[in-house]
DNA sequence: TCCTTAGTTCAAAAGTTATTGAACAATTGG
DNA sequence: CCAATTGTTCAATAACTTTTGAACTAAGGA
């Protein structure tokens, strides 16, 4: 089983643009960044939302084409797609990453989300 | 009489990213940056939409802190804040506009908008 | 097999954004 | 002053997005 992601000359820039202009979407590709090379799952973004409205971020960000999501066993494998964004669209991911290191992240329960590395 | 703009430290990566995520306010972006240095009024932007809609159009761009808009007469002359982009997004707006090349323009009334140097 | 864990799907509700047309305001030129 | 030009505002509507909970599927371990 393998879930739909587009391929790389398919990932149109105002989608992905606008995929990364929602808070929490930013605060997972944030976090996506801050452990790249190390796949996550699902769970490890429960801070940033329930479990339903991850599915629906995460969805969004794979069918944008900013996340690739491998499927082993009841996990989603979720890494950054650099290799595609940084052909199709040079410095755009890096530059927003930089950017989103000193920008606030969302509020969860009151208190910042912790991005431990 | 002036616009209010937000100043060079309100400017927020979520909110400039979602500005950005419309065709529409990405090919007024594009075509700022095609003639970066030459203010622009809102009558040359008309191939992308409506008077109204442009004027929503090029009213979020200026909130967001991505155009500067100076009143003159009746006119309003746009320009992109590069200056203040580049301070707090470095990088950005330069991929931005450079991944915007080489995408599609949006179609008005069936032919694919032209942007004329 | 039964239970748990991981994540999706669905439908409803809430909220937000985009588009339109009609009416308005302000400046400029005749 | 009058008319034209430039652009805004307003209210309505349409369209989309986000969030939620309940129900679901699929895999893995006891």
């Amino acid at each position: 089983m393998t879930l739909p992601h587009p391929n790389a000359d398919q990932i149109s820039l105002p989608i992905v643009l606008a995929v990364l202009g929602d808070p929490t979407r930013l605060a997972i590709v944030r976090y996506l960044a801050s452990k790249e090379g190390v796949p996550l799952n699902c769970s490890q973004f429960l801070d940033l939302g329930s479990k339903t409205n991850l599915s629906y971020h995460l969805a969004k960000l794979r069918e944008a084409g900013v996340t690739r999501a491998e499927v082993v066993g009841t996990s989603r494998l979720i890494t950054l797609r650099r290799d595609d964004l940084d052909a199709r669209f040079p410095g755009l991911l890096d530059s927003v990453i930089a950017a989103a290191e000193d920008t606030a992240l969302p509020m969860v329960g009151g208190h910042e989300v912790e991005i431990s590395a």
